[in-house]
This record gives structure tokens, C-alpha cells and sequence, in this order.
DNA sequence: CTGAAAGCGCTAACAC
DNA sequence: GTGTTAGCGCTTTCAG
């Protein structure tokens, strides 16, 4: 029961009355053999249910045909949802994924890193990856794409939404509605965070308001745990609210926007009337959230068939002649319930 | 800027004025060297950036160290969480994971069981695959965990949650509360729903209640499009609420269970009131939905460790002596806010 | 304690 | 059109 499928090219070679190179020729379809051989070949193939051997073409051929993809969370529905683009898309080219979860955490970054080298992968998909991936990874020069990461040097292909640009939409969003703006965001600081955080400063300060630091709240826990109730959150509501003017809070992402309506309807605050929520992201929660969130969209689709696009790309292409590249995938602004109309 | 690290066990046993062999040995720790050797072969071996090949080492030894997971839908949060934490306990055991997005589709499964095979995996877990899978892998004989799935032979290793006792506890519980049973499910006929449905109706049966078929709306969709509008829903629900009496809903899962409460709240039917909904699976929807749904709540550690644990034994066992296993994992009612108390 | 040599399954010159 | 041969990087007898 627990033994694997033995049929080697050397045995469709000898039941078939050929040679090896033969076989293998027909099997890839290189060279020229006659049609009558072919015939017989193919024939034997399926008779001995002969299965080729992946494991021993990449090592002839010093390509494995298997691409790995870190994550930092594939429960995360946004993360999952990049993740399963890529993976079709590469699927459909060739390619096998090794999907691995890292947890942000920096050992298992280097552990798996470490797996997939030894697997030699052909290229790298990262993900969001912690904020000292340069050291995990840089050592080793296989074709990768990076998806939301802060360009370290001028040498990698790196695709991201444009962050930036949805911290502004949303914080505009704010002032246009008269609205006294704020922020609430998690410890994580990841690129594509801090994008969205610089642009609401950016956009705060051309509009003069100069208490931007205290209109900043910093959870001390990571989104995931948004079904958790948090106290810095509640009283940092409370002051909002004390000071008798409608807010609209940019929340992170959808989590933390989450978070911040299961808060207020615990303090029986009124969402929107008294404080507008905007999201960031684009999940089924926002959707789902009562009230729903008007959020900033994400096109996982564009961004998973970007990265791979390049990473085929480089993966296919000899050698140097790939040209790095940023690329900014749009957002865009879905309005819902959280918001004043 | 497109190679790959190329410094084999050749090299180092060069540099190091010793013999393939030896580096081999002092490699994985087998046979016996001098303490002066492997210090000189390890520092060596740090000085090159030596990196073990796996594929050659699985083409010599028969074995991948790589594991198949085919999950039908990886944005789905239930078999995400399954397969996070598969991935981890195998890595952590040694054991890379592959992991394939079927989409419930034959062919994409076909088409994975082909590759996973040309990769020489050592093992597979397929979590609740199309109905028609015993075709598409039967014909290997790799150590395989079914996650959720019904025994066709009786040669299987098969972990799944207690379905059939939590579709009991539902109707039960609906039925404790003087409500009026009804079910609603979607097209999808996986073992695991069957199930459910199975001892929705056996307790039916048992309260003699007859007009079984009619209390079961079967949604002609899949319950990933729990966002859309659908008909057909809405109309029974009319009918439900037209009979005059307090109604309890059990939603095969907790995407059904949403579905059916956002319908009801469109149609002014008030949750749970009117009507109680219960749902399966425990997924956060199931938090984040306004009501909370009271939902059967399966265990996804548990069906994880379980089916890794199978799966390892079965591996590392040299062969036959495993013998087949059907093990089921208990659920667990949790109530919350989407049925009368 | 160490090394030489065979071979895992396959591809790719290089013959014929 | 087909076969011979070398070798990818590694493990594993078998001999010292």
C-alpha cells in the first residue's frame, strides 16, 4: 500500500523494443522519430502506466519547475485571495507552488527559505513579507516578485496597490464630508501600511491641521484578533466623541475598521452618524459588517496576474535582460453604509 | 541575476581534501567521521554557501519529503484554517506541502494529481473533493488522509467531523424550541453535507414529523456566492413565515446561515423572532454577522492534527502494517444571537 | 574512520 | 530516424 508508481523511461525503452532516447523523445516531443514508433511508444507508456519523473528532469535539467510563494497569513481572505490567483495562473503555465506560512515571523521566513532553495525553485513570489526580509532572502538570485514591500535597492520587480493613493482618497473622503479626521491602525508595519498612513498625514497637513500625531491611534495587537474587545480602542472613541463633532475614522484595513464599529455599537455610538467608518482592503467582512464598510478596494485579480506576469517573465526569459520594475495596481473607493451620504 | 546557487557536494569535498563520501556522511550525521574532518567540512561547506540539492537527494533516496494538499477552495476561511495548519505540522515534521487548488472541478484534480505524482509526493491529503475522486487518485497507492469523505473502501484513512451528530444537535435543538423545522442547503453534495442532512432528516423521522421533502430548500448555487440575491430564498421564506408559527432554520453552513439571515432582514422578517437560524462550521461570519449566528462549530486543529498524524505514521511506517481508520471529530453547538433562547 | 564506484531517472551531445 | 554515452547531485554498498 504504501509504494510509489516504479515504472521508469528505462522499462517503456525495453517493452517497447526501443531506446531510451528514444522514449524520451517522444515523450517531449524534441527531435524527430517516426510516427510508427511514436504509435508503439505512447502505446507501452499507457499499458505500464509510466508517470515521468519530474524529480529527475529537474535535476538533469537544473529546473524544477516549481515556484514558492510566502505568505504571511492564508486565513487572511486577502491574503488567500492573491494566493490562489497566482497560484492558478501559474499552474496553468507550468508551474507548481509551494505555498508557505510565515506568520511574520522571521525564523519560519528563513526556514522556509531555506526549504525552497533546497527544493530549487525556479522563482519566489513574497507576500507582505516582515520588515528585515532583505537579510532572509537577498543571499540567494532566483527571479522574484515582491508584492507590497518598500523598495530596498533598484533591482527588484516589486508590485503593490497603490496604497498611497487609497490613504488619500479615504482621507479626503473625510475632510470633503466636514468630518474630524482620524486614524486608528495596528503595530504592524508593513510597506503597504505605512503608505496609507503617510498619505493621511500628507493629506492632513495640506489642509493645515497640525495635531496630526494625536489623531493616530496604534493598537497594540495585530488585526487578526479583530473579534477581540480592546480597551485603548473604547476610550479612544469616548474622546473622539467627546469632542461634539461627526468623525470620520480611516481604519487600516477592514479588520480594524471592523473593530472599530463593533466598539462603537458597544458604546452606543452611532455609525455613521456620529463617527464614519472607511475601510481598507475590500473583504467579505465589509460586506458582511452591519453596518457595511465603506472601504478602499483591493483588485487582488490585477495584482496576482502582475506579479506573475513578471515573474514568468523573468523565470522564462535568459538572464539579465528583465528590467526591475514597480508596479502600482489602482484602488478604488466603494461607498457604503459606514459613511455619511 | 537568474542563477541559481551552484556549489554541489563535489565542491566542498574538493575544498575540504576529503571524499564525496564523507561530506555526504557528515551531512546527515550517518556512519562514523572524525571530529577533525567534520569541523574542516563544516566550515567548508559555510565558506561556499553550500546548499543540499533535495532533488537529488529524493531521486536517490525515493523519497520527496513533499506532501499534496488539495483543499476545493483555499478562500474559503474553514479550509484555509485546515490548511495552515497542516502545512505547519508537516513542515515542522520535515515535509514541504504542494498545495492545489481544485475548485471542486475533475479536471483541475486530475490535473493535480498528475503533477503531484510527476513530484514523487510522499503523501496526500485531500480535503472534500468532488464526489467522483475515487477515479482520479485510486490508481496510485501513496499514502492518502481524507479529509472529509465518504468510505468507498474500507482501506481508507478518513478524518471528518461528527456531521451526522451535529446536524443532530441543530434539528434538536430546533425542535427542544418548539420551532418549526426547516432546512435550507446549496447543490454542493460532499459527504459532509449529506450528512448533516441526513440526521436533520432521521430526527424528523424520529418526531414524526412526515412532510420531510418539503421542509428542504436545496439553493441552486454554491455557498460562496452567499453575497447574491436569490429568489427562490426569499419566496420560501415567505411561505416559512406565512404558516404562523416561530420557525428554526438550519443552514448546512454558516455561509447559508448569513444568507438566510440578510434575506429575512430584506424582507422585514425578524431574526430570531420569527425565525431561528443555525449554521455549521464556526466560521467568523458566524461572529461578524449581525445577529451573531448560533452555530455547530467544527474543530479545525483537531481535524488538522489529526489527519497529519495518520498521514505521518503512514509514511514513516515502512509499509502495510497501517491499518484504515475513519476517525471522527466532535463538534461543538455554540449559541449566540440568531435563535430564541 | 575514509574512499571508490555504482546508480536513482532523465536529457543532450554526438555518433551512425 | 535511432542508439550510445556521459553526467546532473546525491546516497550507499563494499573495500580498505
Amino acid at each position: 500500500m504504501n509504494k510509489k508508481n516504479n515504472v521508469s523511461i528505462k522499462d517503456v525503452a525495453k517493452a517497447s523494443g526501443v531506446s531510451i532516447t528514444t522514449v524520451s523523445r517522444i515523450i517531449n516531443n524534441t527531435g524527430r522519430f517516426s510516427k510508427v514508433t511514436q504509435k508503439k511508444v505512447i502505446q507501452t507508456i499507457n499499458d505500464l502506466g509510466y508517470e515521468q519523473n519530474k524529480l529527475a528532469v529537474s535535476l538533469r535539467s537544473n529546473k524544477s519547475n516549481t515556484v514558492g510563494i510566502m505568505v504571511p497569513d492564508i486565513t487572511n481572505e486577502f491574503y488567500s485571495a492573491i494566493v490562489k490567483k497566482c497560484e492558478q495562473l501559474l499552474f496553468s503555465n507550468g508551474y507548481s507552488s509551494i505555498i508557505c506560512n510565515t506568520e511574520r515571523s522571521s525564523e519560519r521566513e528563513a526556514a522556509y527559505s531555506q526549504v525552497l532553495m533546497e527544493h530549487r525553485v525556479d522563482g519566489l513570489i513574497i507576500i507582505s513579507s516582515a520588515i528585515d526580509d532583505s537579510k532572509v532572502i537577498k543571499t540567494t538570485t532566483i527571479p522574484t516578485v515582491y508584492i507590497d514591500r518598500d523598495p530596498h535597492s533598484h533591482n527588484e520587480l516589486i508590485v503593490s496597490s497603490d496604497h498611497y493613493t487609497g490613504g488619500e482618497i479615504a482621507t479626503k473622503f473625510i475632510l470633503n464630508h466636514q468630518l474630524n479626521p482620524f486614524l486608528i491602525m495596528t503595530k504592524t508595519k508593513t510597506s503597504s501600511t505605512m503608505e496609507r498612513v503617510r498619505a493621511f498625514k500628507d493629506v492632513l497637513k495640506e489642509h493645515q491641521i497640525t495635531d496630526i500625531e494625536s489623531r493616530i491611534l496604534s493598537l497594540d495587537l495585530t488585526s487578526d484578533k479583530f473579534l477581540e474587545t480592546v480597551p485603548s480602542l473604547d476610550s479612544y472613541l469616548q474622546k473622539i466623541v467627546s469632542l461634539k463633532k461627526p468623525a470620520g475614522i480611516f481604519g487600516i484595513n477592514d479588520n480594524v475598521a471592523y473593530m472599530i464599529i463593533r466598539a462603537a455599537q458597544r458604546l452606543n455610538i452611532n455609525v455613521p452618524k456620529t463617527i464614519s467608518v472607511i475601510g481598507f482592503d475590500g473583504n467579505s467582512f465589509s460586506e458582511i459588517s452591519a453596518p457595511k464598510i465603506t472601504t478602499i478596494v483591493q483588485n487582488t485579480t490585477k495584482l496576482a496576474q502582475e506579479s506573475c506576469r513578471l515573474l514568468l517573465q523573468q523565470m522564462t526569459t535568459q538572464d539579465k535582460d528583465v528590467s526591475p520594475a514597480i508596479i502600482k495596481v489602482p484602488v478604488q473607493l466603494v461607498i457604503k453604509e459606514s459613511t455619511v451620504h
